[in-house]
DNA sequence: TATAAAAACGATCATACGTTCGTTTCTAGA
DNA sequence: TCTAGAAACGAACGTATGATCGTTTTTATA
């Protein structure tokens, strides 16, 4: 027995994952080969296999491990919160903070969920599923409150995610930007997009 | 002479175009072999070649005839309308039909940019572009009006843009939504986003 | 009807792919 | 220090890919 502590092979999974998480980005999945990946971790092509099962299972770990971080870190900012409206609003700086911080994981999430196999994608659709239904949620209590004026709770669901989401094709962190001003100026646009006055 | 006038060659190349379509739109373009796309069409994959130069043309020619006809549609709606906020509504509810009608061809569009070869992206990004200031000059006008109150135009743009756009990965024109419902339920969202009262 | 071009065939090319496997090297716990 | 297991090598597997090419069939014009 040896080699469980410390041992570099978590390291080695670790940079596995990251260069995933890089030429996926990058290229895609069906692009990116086993052999770029293994070149880019300083690795022969077979070598990987000591780490991953197949490429499919490190697509789905990425996938996979991002949302369950998602679900976990946006429960607890929700929690014990109320108000329909303050909810909406930390939602939604929740949601541009985390999808800027990360936004490889997530646009990969969206973008290769066709690369996954049926049983892997229904995994994740559900947990996307469960995420959705949160801001569902905010936006039916806020209309049962007479907070919001909405039409269907789902389709504002959607375009609200669609827009916030959509950073994470274009934004920059060291760009033009201030995160600051990005977060403003959605918030506005999300807020006075669903407030009953205007 | 002959085969110029009423070929079946012209019917095979847009057998070929929407084969592809379904395919790319489907499975994504690195997914999509040259034999799945012949024995969709009823072809052998060699003779794919009388048609097409090469695949890299194929989605070349599919995303590049798509950013044309969006262009002209556009210029069309919004010629003669000055207006600041008449023009918002017109390109929002453009943009949405438009997008739902070519939802395959829209989600090709942007999916599918990073398997064009650098040359033929560069195209696509440019009209791209082009679609992109249209909105931000509606923006800009009507924050000079007084009439919206937004913060970068550019940013602003880009949210509107994600949100309308993301119509096109989940909205089935048979499904439980109504077609002009959609329309007002995000018409509704940008407009309030964006005008100054509220 | 004769003919030249268009379009299809179908075999084949070279290459790149994901993955396997026997072997060797390294490393950390006993 | 010894040793078992982890992790790397590197050659190889079978398969699928995009593309080519000489040949045959079909088509519409002249």
């Amino acid at each position: 027995m040896s080699r469980t502590i410390g041992s570099s092979g978590a390291k080695t999974l670790a940079a596995i994952r990251e260069a995933g998480l890089q030429l996926i980005y990058k290229d895609g999945y069906e692009a990116m080969s086993l052999r770029q990946l293994a070149a880019k971790v300083g690795l022969q092509p077979g070598s990987l296999y000591n780490h991953i099962a197949t490429k499919q299972d490190l697509l789905f770990d990425l996938i996979h491990n991002h949302m369950v971080t998602l679900l976990e870190r946006v429960n607890a900012e929700l929690d014990g919160i109320d108000d329909p409206l303050t909810a909406l609003s930390v939602f939604t700086a929740f949601h541009l903070t985390y999808h800027i911080e990360r936004k490889r994981e997530v646009f990969i999430g969206s973008a290769e969920l066709r690369s996954l196999e049926p049983k892997n994608r229904k995994r994740i659709v559900n947990l996307r599923r469960t995420y959705e239904n949160l801001l569902c949620d905010i936006l039916e209590k806020g209309a049962a409150k007479k907070q919001f004026k909405i039409g269907d709770a789902r389709v504002s669901a959607y375009a609200i995610l669609a827009m916030l989401t959509g950073i994470c094709t274009w934004y920059d962190p060291k760009g033009r930007i201030d995160r600051n001003a990005l977060i403003d100026v959605h918030t506005r646009l999300v807020l006075h997009g669903v407030m009953k006055s205007g």
